[in-house]
DNA sequence: TTGACATTACTAATTAATTAGTATAAGGTC
DNA sequence: GACCTTATACTAATTAATTAGTAATGTCAA
């Protein structure tokens, strides 16, 4: 009688993943500094290990094996993962529509005059792809 | 030592939030027949409850006065809590960038042409306010 | 090799979310 | 008013996440 698990990484679990993603595969201590770098209230040592049991459990992570038995890496690339949460909050929250989504992130969002442009750009290249299909 | 609490809605707060939106304030057994329609595993009434009033502590809902005591009313629009998912994604998942957020919701997910032609429209709307500031 | 230090494993406590059972209160019907 | 149904309150169990302490293991230098 609980949450059922969807194994989508939480917020601390999404941390760690970016700081993988950045550093590429690594050990405990350089994950628990990167993580308490920009950070007032200090995570211990022993708590992100916990995690990373966890997220190795949840299949988000790989242990090594032999020498790097203690070098985690991520096994899920950032585009999937950022593709999972995004259709999670789709479906969760917009009724499965990517056109709702899209418009209330930019409609609440401030945007730079570049960043619309790119994305303009980016409209005319899926416009043009689906008259190619 | 546990997580934070955001008072951000979960799945299925949102889920319960959905349905007062579209319906309006009601009480707890339409909310359950309406959580039920479309599931094969059936919630119970108390649970229903016991969400219901973690969500009024939270700040989610308002319980009615009076007559109206077992009427439950959304606190915050649909709008403000969209508002609040998509940055707390947004932070969280693409670094605070809602350029990538919504390049990789266009990317990943497929949107009709309408839908293209529609957000099209609202970036020149956003792109005119800018020039006006 | 042995002592110091770092790494890893194991254990456990706390909070939140989700589920639901039982008990009480409220409401109308005969 | 007694009875029956429904709504609400209270209690509790389970799972996940987050935190961290302690114990065990490994590593390297003196």
């Amino acid at each position: 009688m609980a949450r059922p698990k969807q194994d989508l990484p939480t917020d601390r679990e999404m941390e760690i993943l970016q700081i993988l993603w950045e550093l590429g595969p690594t050990n405990t201590r350089t994950i628990v500094e990167a993580l308490n770098k920009n950070r007032n209230k200090k995570i211990a040592y022993t708590s992100v290990h916990t995690i990373l049991s966890i997220m190795t459990k949840k299949g988000l992570l790989r242990k090594g094996t032999g020498t790097n038995s203690h070098i985690f890496t991520p096994i899920q690339n950032k585009d999937a993962i950022e593709e999972k949460l995004i259709s999670h909050l789709k479906r969760n929250v917009f009724g499965g529509s990517t056109m709702r989504l899209v418009t209330r992130a930019l409609s609440t969002q401030q945007a730079s005059k570049e960043d619309l442009q790119k994305i303009k750009q980016l409209l005319e290249t899926l416009e043009a792809e689906n008259d190619a299909t």
